[in-house]
Order: structure tokens, then sequence, then C-alpha cells
DNA sequence: AAGGTAAATCGTAATCATTATTATTAGAAA
DNA sequence: TTTCTAATAATAATGATTACGATTTACCTT
């Protein structure tokens, strides 16, 4: 995901162009790394000292449900990174000391074929956790 | 895990057997769902009126350090249960609907032996969510 | 270009989970 | 029983997140 496609898909569902939504989208292409809604702001107020959490959040959510950034709960706070590129599904390592993220291309799912059956499956999570070869 | 084995590994730890913990431990003991603060906390303020919140969390700290229980975070709150029996490491289905658990005994790390050469793999986590046979 | 309208934002307060503080109570060892 | 210290109660503080009324802004229409 890139900010051209994430303002294809805004603009295809009536969000308006603003310069506090588009500076989000900004920080989230150029940074790999999950960040939380205090990352935002504090980054933020430098070019907008009046940014609000309201602001903050509304979008998030917004771009969160419309598939422009992923989320993940990370030691009892919502962080938030650009929606990877690659178009099959996967999962993440995720560094504990830098926050920067690796693909993981298994899915344990594809294992588990028919070990519920009678269960429903809405969905499922599976982070790594550690540190990345650079912060070791 | 049981009353028994918790109050023993309590005891080993020179922790002190009160009519609070027990009650604490008894309602995990009956309940194999994933329980938060607050559900443990409008259960007990019926046997004692006077239980407060810092005597939650400060035993569920406890519980989870000696691994009488374990902890998991569901839509953004911390939830607890009484560790498994199975000495094997697994992972978990959870219905959203009862908050059941099934053990899962497959673990997706198994899968990724040499994977992440140069990382440093701390943990991870693998849960399923959905409805169980008897909520579907 | 000007005006209208709904969306977006601001400023701030409220809420919810969790943690901290201080005084008091209660296990359990001597 | 006395004493020591852990455990608890009551309450306040903190930190993340959400809510709300007032104001501003994007952008559509004329």
């Amino acid at each position: 995901m890139n900010l051209t496609n994430a303002w294809n898909i805004l603009k295809d569902n009536g969000f308006k162009e603003t310069s506090k939504r588009n500076q989000i989208l900004e920080l989230f292409a150029n940074d790999e790394r999950y960040l939380t809604a205090r990352d935002l702001l504090d980054v933020m107020q430098k070019d907008y000292p009046s940014m609000s959490y309201d602001t903050v959040y509304r979008n998030l959510a917004t771009f969160v449900s419309l598939g422009i950034l992923e989320e993940t709960e990370l030691s009892g706070e919502r962080h938030f990174r650009m929606q990877c590129e690659s178009d099959h599904h996967h999962h993440h390592f995720i560094c504990m000391d830098c926050g920067k993220i690796k693909e993981i291309p298994v899915c344990p799912m594809d294992m588990l074929g028919a070990a519920l059956p009678a269960y429903e499956i809405a969905n499922h999570k599976f982070e790594i956790y550690g540190k990345c070869p650079e912060c070791k």
C-alpha cells in the first residue's frame, strides 16, 4: 500500500482530502514500523500544534476499516502500520527493539485443514516477537 | 492446574493463604473461560463487598508470574484463565460467544525451523477465534 | 468566484482499564 | 499471645481511548 493507492480508496469512498489525513498517511508510508496514536501525535504536533487525539483516532479507524492500515495489539496498546503490499496471506515477525517487521510466508491455518470440524473459524492471529539481526 | 497444585506453588514461594486468594483461584478452577479483572470483581463482590481492584490485579500478576494462570489480550482487555494441564506446548481456539477454549496441539513454530536465521526469537502468539459447536 | 452543506477538525471532558499510595488488617512464626 | 510482614481496602492517579459541542474546511453547486 502506498500513498496513491490509499487516496484512491479514500476518494472512492467519499472521503475528503485534508492535510491532516495526508500527513498521517505520509508518516505511515515512510515508516515500516508499527506506530501508536501517541507516536503519530508527537510527530504531527510539530507541524500542526493543534492536532487532537480525536482526529488521529478517527482517521486511524477510517483507514483500518478501508484496509489501508493494519492493526495489532502490542503490550496493551493499539499499533498501526501500512497494509502490506504482498497479495498473499502471511504473518509477521516483529522486532521488540526497533519495531521493524519481517513477513512470514507461512500460515499455521494451512496445517489445520480438518482439525476443527464443527467449529466456525472467524479469524486467527500469529505473530513472532524477538530481535531482528540489526538489534541483536 | 488445580487448586491443590496452585496452593503448593504459592506456599513454596512464601505466599500466605488468604480467603480472597482462595476464592480467586476457585473461580478459575471452576471456569474454563478467559476472565477479565472486572469479571472476577463482579462475582467476588457478592461474597466480599469490600474487594478492591488492587487485590484482584495484584493476585492476577502473582499467579501469572508463578505460572498458575495464563494471560492473553482479547479486544483490548487482559484476560486470564488457569494454566492448562497438558504438559506439552500448544495453542488455543477461543469461542467469541461463550469464551470456552479448545486446545490446538499444533505449533506453527515447528514449521519455521531455519526460516528466521539471524533473528532472535523471544516468543510467539497463535490463537484462533470463532464459534464453538455449541454456539454455532 | 461565492455560497451552502456536510464532513472534518479542535478543544476539552468523560470513560475505561490499570496502577499507585497510604493506612489498616490479618497470616503465621516465635 | 505478641510481633513482624504480607495482604488488603479505599481511594486517587495515570494513560489510552472515546465522546461531544463548537468551529472550520473541503468541495459541490450555482
